[in-house]
DNA sequence: TTGTAGGCGTTATCAC
DNA sequence: GTGATAACGCCTACAA
């Protein structure tokens, strides 16, 4: 119709009415008498006027209703990761008083200044707040960019440092309690497989003194060795069936003596490492124990159950919105650390 | 430190120079002298300004950089759905080249107007263009609500009307192939299990002349009854497997002649109806075959391999993202139609 | 290459 | 209950 969208303005000026009243009936913070309300509202009928422009009103009241997640991967990984899943469902729950949406987004801090480089990320869109979701190599980068920005910042699984809430996992006391399990089952011979070291590394044998950026990496390492400090370790490049199934390729197909347990440090993993002992000829858990973490339901791993340690994923979750929530209303949020719960499964056995 | 953040008037006044240049330091839309880009550069790090406040920048410019995805459903439940999360994963594809970023959100279009009702939704978050993802009830209010926003919208399943592109799959044919697949193999009584006729019907036996407002499961339903015509039909609430397994039970307890088949409309449902058959001491496919819809690997369904459709999910969330960005761009964009692809599982054979 | 001026559409504040 | 005024922070013609 018209050139350009009608405004609220516009709509006043067809309703006889000032702009601040016209905004008053949409955003009704002030009481309207019933009479201009309809005037109002009429007039905004035949200009086609839905409401205030979010873009505008965001600029004005200085909130955009928006909140980030940040993930490290492409962001169509992060859907087939189950954990991630379960916690971006928690998170929606959390934020939802807020009456806030999610942005996904990627950790691409390198955009911004650049010529032409359009990516919105981080620096470029519209939140109120972010939640960091850590595993992530690039989180201090992220993390500084986000607090440059001075916008409240949640972190889960990650070092945050100074003043930022964190929600974690007691990684290491967890996986020592698998550890410890299986040390009990009599197993020495134990290998362990884990999740990615740093971004861009491969898959292969942990080096002496190789450096992990990985937080949960590290942590759950930490908590496998505080009982099996020489174990063999070999780093997966994700958490996929496909790389537990690689690692554990490499772990049974050795000449020396083959291990008879493997800590997987997730589900995805152990599935694989499974998967590989079966290709070997080895039977589960009576020939190779083997331990998981997250307790996810498995796709196709039946009639195996996994030993693991059951993550309150969506719980995380929750518990970052609301933090995010609170500190937007100017309270302070404080730091969780929520506890997993050990299961056993079908899946681990007393030594050979 | 400051009592507000700075901004890019206080950056160019401390660099001595005009805003305007200062803005085009970090746009880059105009050549600036190494010089002043250095001082400007300067005077932001030395007030901690780290680039255009997204909010204004987008009023200004009238682009937020992002694209909503309107759901029905609570968001979490998005995530429990394979079909949904694989094209998400294309959809984050197809508007990456657009550099935007996905917005989550919700089907409630009520808010809005309301005394108090700070939901961010379809109307009130800053937007640039819609996606759609239909099988929604509600589908013709958020259209409507989009539409007189003035901004871009594609839908995928789901009767848009008018000049909106949609991205469909051939839901009919594809579902009488699987009859057909049944008729050859010589099954009369076939019975069909339906995901939901409408928004807020829960299970149950379909009525004579009942309306189903939902396409996906109208389509569907069309296609079964292009070969069986008079089949006996069972709603479901929801894609679950739970919801399979309670159409199965109610399928096979009644007193007359059993079902030998079932067209289940998504692979979830027909996991839950062979669940239901084993329960009922039915071996499946010799005593019933089952059918799915979605070509989606079902949790726990080993050994069975259904024998279902298989729809291209993520290429439908990629072909959507195309869409936006095209229609961003100015070009309009056409309507795309899927194809699935008939896929013979060991959950079919003869009839007994 | 840099500066000036005006407006993007809204809403908070305060006076009436 | 209603209206005038002044930002919110930025960007882009256009002029210099």
């Amino acid at each position: 119709m018209s050139a350009r969208r009608a405004t609220i303005t516009d709509v006043a000026r067809q309703a006889g009415v000032s702009p601040s009243t016209a905004s008053v009936v949409f955003s009704g913070k002030t009481p309207v008498s019933d009479a201009t309300r309809l005037r109002v509202l009429e007039a905004a009928a035949e200009l086609g006027y839905t409401g205030p422009d979010p873009r505008a009103a965001s600029l004005r009241r200085g909130r955009s209703g928006i909140v980030g997640v940040v993930f490290e991967e492409h962001l169509g990984t992060v859907f087939l990761d189950p954990v991630k899943t379960r916690m971006m469902d928690g998170l929606a729950d959390g934020v939802a008083s807020l009456g806030a949406g999610l942005l996904l987004l990627r950790d691409d801090v390198s955009q911004g200044a650049g010529p032409h480089g359009a990516q919105p990320t981080l620096t470029t869109a519209p939140l109120d707040a972010a939640v960091l979701v850590g595993c992530s190599g690039m989180l201090r980068e992220s993390l500084a960019v986000v607090r440059s920005r001075g916008i409240p910042v949640v972190v889960i699984e990650g070092d945050a440092g100074d003043g930022v809430p964190r929600i974690e996992l007691d990684n290491r006391e967890a996986q020592r309690q698998a550890a410890s399990h299986l040390r009990s089952l009599g197993h020495d011979r134990v290998a362990i497989v884990t999740l990615p070291l740093r971004t861009g590394r491969g898959r292969g044998r942990l080096e002496d003194g190789e450096s992990i950026t990985i937080d949960v990496t590290r942590e759950r390492l930490a908590g496998a060795r505080d009982v099996y400090p020489d174990a063999a370790v070999f780093a997966s490049a994700g958490s996929f069936i496909d790389e537990g199934l690689a690692a554990g390729r490499a772990l049974f197909s050795v000449d020396g003596p083959r291990p008879t347990a493997v800590l997987a440090q997730s589900d995805l993993l152990a599935a694989g490492v499974i998967r590989a002992a079966e290709e070997a000829g080895l039977r589960v858990p009576e020939d190779v124990s083997v331990t998981g973490f997250d307790g996810i339901v498995v796709d196709g791993l039946a009639p195996y159950e996994l030993t693991t340690l059951v993550q309150p994923a969506a719980d995380k979750g929750r518990a970052a919105g609301m933090a995010v929530a609170a500190m937007l209303a100017g309270e302070d949020a404080a730091s969780i650390r929520f506890t997993c719960v050990f299961r056993e499964g079908n899946t681990t056995a007393v030594a050979p």
